[in-house]
Order: structure tokens, then sequence, then C-alpha cells
DNA sequence: GCCTATTGACTACAGCTGTAGTCAGAGAGT
DNA sequence: ACTCTCTGACTACAGCTGTAGTCAATAGGC
């Protein structure tokens, strides 16, 4: 299976739905729906895309559907970033960097991160 | 006038011009659009929409237009990445650091550039 | 049992994007 | 003048996405 094209809401959307397994479409429309003034069926809709394009699945429970992702967590998440450098930044990274510095509130967490994947990518630099 | 939203291969082809200042679209039709195969029509479509959007401006030298980019050459690409993450990460750059260190075969160049990016954002926490 | 709220399936629709064909005008060559 | 080629404007169209209404079934309350 490929990755099916996915909008930015959509990926708004599974993003929640990463931190939030294994909720009903009533509780998502409740939170992350009314958070952005978003009907019901609008975000019914979204998910069963989202499940048509197979990145959630969902399962009967004592009534209602409960959705949870398909693949990991992060992995569709991974693949749309893996999707935007390639396809929207012609696979160079510099206009995120550039970004990042221009503009970013970076959190210490962020920070942290980052300084974390230097040093990797340093590392693997000397090995080879 | 806000921002326009653009389209994937809009961006990869505003990010080609931002590279190659005053083409015609002949030009850019024989290369950029030779190399993914698409039609005269649709580069100067492009382009055309480009330019109402506001992130194109051409002018008319020796019976043909040359197009040049409207705002500084990588705005649009700061642009589209904020908005990206904005809107697609909401905001936090966990996934991209994520999908870098897992995937990402960086250039030497890269790399520097996220030591760069590193070292300002320390120094800008030690000030405050 | 009857009314009401919740849930899910289906249908709708407009705007954007990717892609391209066609036509009319301007030059260039013969 | 006649034709070929490039250029630009316009038109077209399908698929995707965002957004939502409606209807039928189900569940819960009275």
């Amino acid at each position: 299976m490929p990755k099916p094209s996915i909008g930015d809401q959509e990926l708004a959307l599974l993003h929640y739905l990463a931190e939030h397994e294994n909720t009903t479409v009533g509780e998502v429309a409740a939170d992350f729906g009314e958070a952005r003034d978003l009907a019901r069926s609008t975000v019914l809709t979204m998910m069963e895309r989202l499940r048509s394009k197979g990145y959630l699945k969902r399962r009967h429970v004592e009534g209602v559907y409960r959705y949870h992702t398909a693949t990991g967590p992060n992995e569709a998440l991974n693949n749309a970033v893996g999707q935007f450098v390639e396809k929207t930044l012609s696979g160079s990274l510099s206009p995120f960097v550039a970004w990042m510095s221009q503009k970013a509130d970076v959190s210490d967490n962020e920070l942290a991160e980052l300084e974390a994947l230097v040093a990797k990518l340093q590392s693997q630099r000397k090995e080879s």
C-alpha cells in the first residue's frame, strides 16, 4: 500500500488522534471539532476518510466505534514530513533551518531534541 | 494582502524560480517542465497562478515576459514552512526532528546549518 | 411504548490544484 | 505574401479536501 495523500486538516486531526487513542467520533467532535468550529459530520467525514486511506482503524465497542491510528502513532506524521520535504522543499532542509532560525520560538525541549539530533548525525558522520 | 495558499507543485516551481530569476515560460517549461513531464501550458498556467497570487511578477522584455519572484526569493518558502509547521504539525517541531533523525541523509552542508542553528539558539537562550 | 439525543452512513458541493488543449497574435524565414 | 514556431490568454476538467446537511437506526429516559 502506498500512502494516499492527506490534507492539512486531516493531518492535524490525525495528529490529535495519535495523542488521543481510542476516542469516539462524539468525543473528537466535542474536543477537536469544537475547538475549530467544525460540525460533527465534518469530523466524522474526515475520520472516515482517514480510515479509508488506511491511517485509522476502528473497533465497535459497546455500541460505538472507537478509533485508533492504524500505524504507529507517528508514522503518518513522519510520512507527512517526508512528503513535505520531498515534494515541497525539493528535498533540501535548508528552508526549514532558515525558518527555524529566523522565527521559531523553540522550546527548551525542542532545542534539546535538536541538540540530540545534531549529536547523532555527527557521530554517524565519524563512523563512515 | 494575506498569503494565498499554495500547492505542492506550485511551491516546487516557486522554489525553482527563486533559483532561476528572470526566466521565461519557455525556459522554465524546457527545464523544470521537461524534467517532470509537464506540458508547456501547464507550466504557464502555474506561473500565472503564482503571479495572480502575488508570488511572482513579470516584465515584458523584448517580446517575452520574464518572471521573477515578487518577494525576497525565499519568503515564500519560509512562509510555506511556517504554514506547514503551524497547520500540519500543530506547531510542534518534534515530528520534524524525529523525521530527520530517522531517515534523512543529511548532507554535510545541512548538518553544518543545523549546527549553526543549534549554536544560535543556545546563545539566545543564555542571553535571556 | 413514545419521544429525544446520539451515532453512522450517505450525499452534496464549492474551491483549489494539477494538468492540459486550443486559439489567436507576433516574428522569423523563404 | 505564406507558413512555421513561439508565446500568452483562455477554457476545461477531474480529483482531493474542507465543510456540512439529512436520514435512518439505536439507545436512553419517562
